[in-house]
DNA sequence: CTGGATCCGCGATGATACTG
DNA sequence: CAGTATCATCGCGGATCCAG
């Protein structure tokens, strides 16, 4: 019954697509909560950011560059970026496996933006901070 | 006692501190991950981006410019934003009362990678809606 | 090695009602 | 107008075990 149920559970077939964009229509009512909100899982800007810095990178070598991301999340958060059309996941039939995430174009075209933040946030750290320091302060 | 406690209840006052701190620091390994999740509480880069298209806005304002919001995660986000230092709170005491929301310079600084990226956001939504739709019939 | 499946707690978020 | 307080829910994300 529950033969191959990938990460979000699929029965039906067209059931489920139905169910799968009438889900999106509500969350989705505009692309910027939408988009945006998908990429920070938490992880997934730092998932592109590192695949930004490599041409392709295998699973584990990905779980070793992301500081504290577990199994399950890498692979959420994966799975969630090749639905999005922003990476590629290559499998070689080999033994032992050997899986390769690559970025597409798409993905590339963030990349960019993405680090331009992350830059920011390394800049700016020291002042909000601070700031959440002397607010906390301030009230107490 | 509890004059101000704003919203996350706050019963101690010098334990509580730690523990904001000590939160803090597990969360906090990395500035990316730090900053970047709090940005996208969903509501903030809306709001920030809101905020960098006026020079201040008052409460309702905000609220009736962010389709969907309700008003407990506006003044969550709001609260959010005034601690990190992106934005200022302005009160006017008077009846009724009057509350002015304004960026900070540092907040300034940010307006302009977030429209950024909600422009790309706008621009490859098409694409990445379709590469759903195919992801989820290549499974079926 | 590369995950899939499951159990589960906690925090984020929404709805609702009340206040100065 | 601009919140605050409270309750109920729901999904994220961690831990763990299993498999090809």
């Amino acid at each position: 019954m529950e033969v191959t149920n990938s990460l979000k559970a699929s029965k039906g077939s067209r059931e489920e697509i139905k169910n799968y964009f009438s889900d999106s229509a509500k969350t989705k009512h505009c692309p910027i909560t939408d988009i945006l909100s998908r990429l920070s899982d938490k992880w997934t800007i730092h998932t592109i950011i590192t695949l930004g810095k490599s041409e392709s990178l295998r699973f584990t070598e990905l779980k070793k560059l992301i500081p504290g991301i577990s199994q399950r999340m890498l692979t959420v958060t994966l799975r969630t970026l090749e639905e999005d059309g922003l990476l590629t996941r290559t499998i070689f039939p080999q033994i032992p496996p050997r899986v390769e995430y690559k970025l597409t174009p798409l993905g590339r075209s963030l990349v960019g933006q993405l680090i331009e933040l992350s830059d920011w946030a390394n800049e700016n750290m020291v002042h909000i901070l601070r700031s959440r320091e002397e607010y906390i302060l301030k009230k107490v």
